[in-house]
DNA sequence: CAGCAAACATAGGTATGACTAAACAGCAGG
DNA sequence: CCTGCTGTTTAGTCATACCTATGTTTGCTG
C-alpha cells in the first residue's frame, strides 16, 4: 500500500527529474530534507515496488507507474490549494502547507468535484501548470526569467517557489503570474538582471530569476490591438 | 508529536466512556478493529503522554488533555462532513469515510472556515451534536428511542450508526434527524417497536431502536411544520 | 594511472503500530 | 481453597521511515 511518505518521494522525484540524467540519491536527500542512508533506503523500497527504475551509485527514474502517481499527487496539490484560496479564503502564504497535509488523504472523486467547482482550472495559485485529469502533463511552452534576452517584453506565467518570504518579496515588488515586465538590463559580473514591472524598476538576484518563469507577450502594435 | 492513530483511539475512548466505569480494553479493541494485545500497546503509549489515566488490569479514562483532543476530532469529522455534503455534494454513504481520513490533517483554522461557510452548525449530518469551537460538549437532552414511552410523538434527534447499510435502510422507511413518529406498540417477548412514521407502520428490531436517539415533540398546534 | 574526496550504500539503532503466542491476574464455582 | 475461564498483559516479530556511523564506488585531478 502507498503511504504519504512513498508519495512525497515520488513527488520531488518528478520536480528533480530531466530528460538527459537520472535523479542523484544526494538531491532527492536534499529536496526531501532527510539524510542520505534514509533516501537510498526509500528509493529501494521504491524499486522493489516497481515505482522507480535504480542502478546503484548511477541514479534513480520514475517508472510509468510511479510517474502516475506523481502527478496525481501533484493535480491534487493544485487543485487543493487554489480551492483553499478561492473557495475557503485561506490566506496565501497558508494555502501550500495545508495542502501538502490534504494531497495524500483526499480521494481522487473529490479532488474532482473541487476541480470542476473551480472551473477545471489549467493552472495553479503560481501558475504552475496542473497534471491534466487524465494524468497527462501539458507542455512547459515558457522559459525562466534568467535566460530571457535583453528589452523582451515578458508576462509572468509561473514562480517555481513556495519558501512564504520568497513570495512576501516579490508580492512587494509587483511580480506574480500575469505581471508584465521589461528586461532593462543583465549585469555581466554578478549576473544581476534590472527590470521594469509596474513603473518601477527592480532587480533580481540569479537564484530568484532562476525561478521565475516567463512567456514573450505577442507584439501586437502594427495591426488590430485587441485588448482581452 | 500525536498520530492520526492516536488520534482515532482517542476518539474510541470518548466514545465508550461513561461516568461509571472506565474503558476496558477488550471494548477498545473492538472499536478500533485491533487485537487487546494492540489495544494494550497504544494504551501504555497514551499512558505516557499523559493523554489518558491507566491502571493494569482495571481500565482507562481519557486525561483532560485527552479529551480536549477528542472532541476536536470529532468536531473535525462532523464539520467536515456536513462541508463535503453541503458544499461539494459528495453523496451520504461516501461522506462519511472521505471524512475519517481529513479529519486528521485539516487544520483547525480550516476546519472553522468551513464551520462558518456551512453557517456555524450544531448538529451533524445524521443530527449528532458537534462539539463547540471552545472545546465543549453541548449537553444531550434527547434519549434513545428504545427507552421512550408507548404512544409518545417524537422527533428523530440522531441516527447513531455510520453503517452504510444501516442507513440505507433508515432511509428507505423514511427516518432520518427529524421525523416524526409516533410508537403504537412495544412487544413484549422480542423486544420489538412498533412505530408509525410517514404515514406507514414499521417494525424496528432492539438493535436498531437503541441507535436511535429521539426528543419528545413540543405539543403545538401545526402551523409551521417542517417536512424533510 | 594512482589516489583521494565526494557521492552513495550498508549496518545497526530508534519509534510507531500492527501481529501471534504465551504468561498472568482476578473472579466465580465447586 | 483451589481450579479454571475470561480478560489482559508481556514477549517477540515485522514493516515503515527515520537516524548515525562506517564502508564502498566513482570520477576527477595531479
Amino acid at each position: 500500500m502507498r503511504s504519504q511518505s512513498t508519495d512525497d518521494y515520488l513527488k520531488a522525484l518528478y520536480k528533480l527529474e530531466t530528460e538527459e540524467k537520472p535523479v542523484s540519491t544526494t538531491a532527492l536527500a536534499r529536496l526531501m530534507k532527510v539524510t542520505a542512508a534514509s533516501a537510498t533506503g526509500m528509493i529501494q523500497r521504491l524499486a522493489r515496488d516497481k515505482l522507480v527504475a535504480y542502478r546503484r551509485y548511477y541514479g534513480v527514474r520514475l517508472s510509468p507507474e510511479g510517474k502516475r502517481i506523481a502527478l496525481r499527487v501533484i493535480r491534487n496539490h493544485r487543485i487543493i490549494e487554489l480551492f483553499l484560496a478561492e473557495e475557503l479564503g485561506v490566506s496565501w502564504d497558508k494555502v501550500h502547507q495545508e495542502a501538502e497535509a490534504w494531497e495524500h488523504v483526499v480521494s481522487t472523486e473529490v479532488v474532482e468535484k473541487m476541480a470542476d467547482r473551480l472551473g477545471n482550472p489549467k493552472r495553479g495559485q503560481r501558475g504552475q501548470l496542473i497534471p491534466e485529469r487524465d494524468g497527462a502533463m501539458p507542455e512547459q511552452r515558457d522559459h525562466v526569467l534568467a535566460d530571457a534576452a535583453i528589452g523582451a517584453l515578458l508576462r509572468v506565467t509561473e514562480v517555481e517557489d513556495d519558501d512564504a518570504g520568497v513570495l512576501q518579496h516579490l508580492v512587494s515588488i509587483g511580480l506574480g503570474p500575469d505581471s508584465r515586465l521589461e528586461i532593462t538590463e543583465r549585469r555581466q559580473y554578478d549576473n544581476l538582471l534590472v527590470i521594469r514591472v509596474g513603473g518601477k524598476t527592480e532587480i533580481l538576484g540569479p537564484s530568484l530569476a532562476q525561478r521565475i518563469r516567463v512567456a514573450r507577450l505577442p507584439v501586437v502594435r502594427r495591426s488590430k490591438e485587441k485588448v482581452v
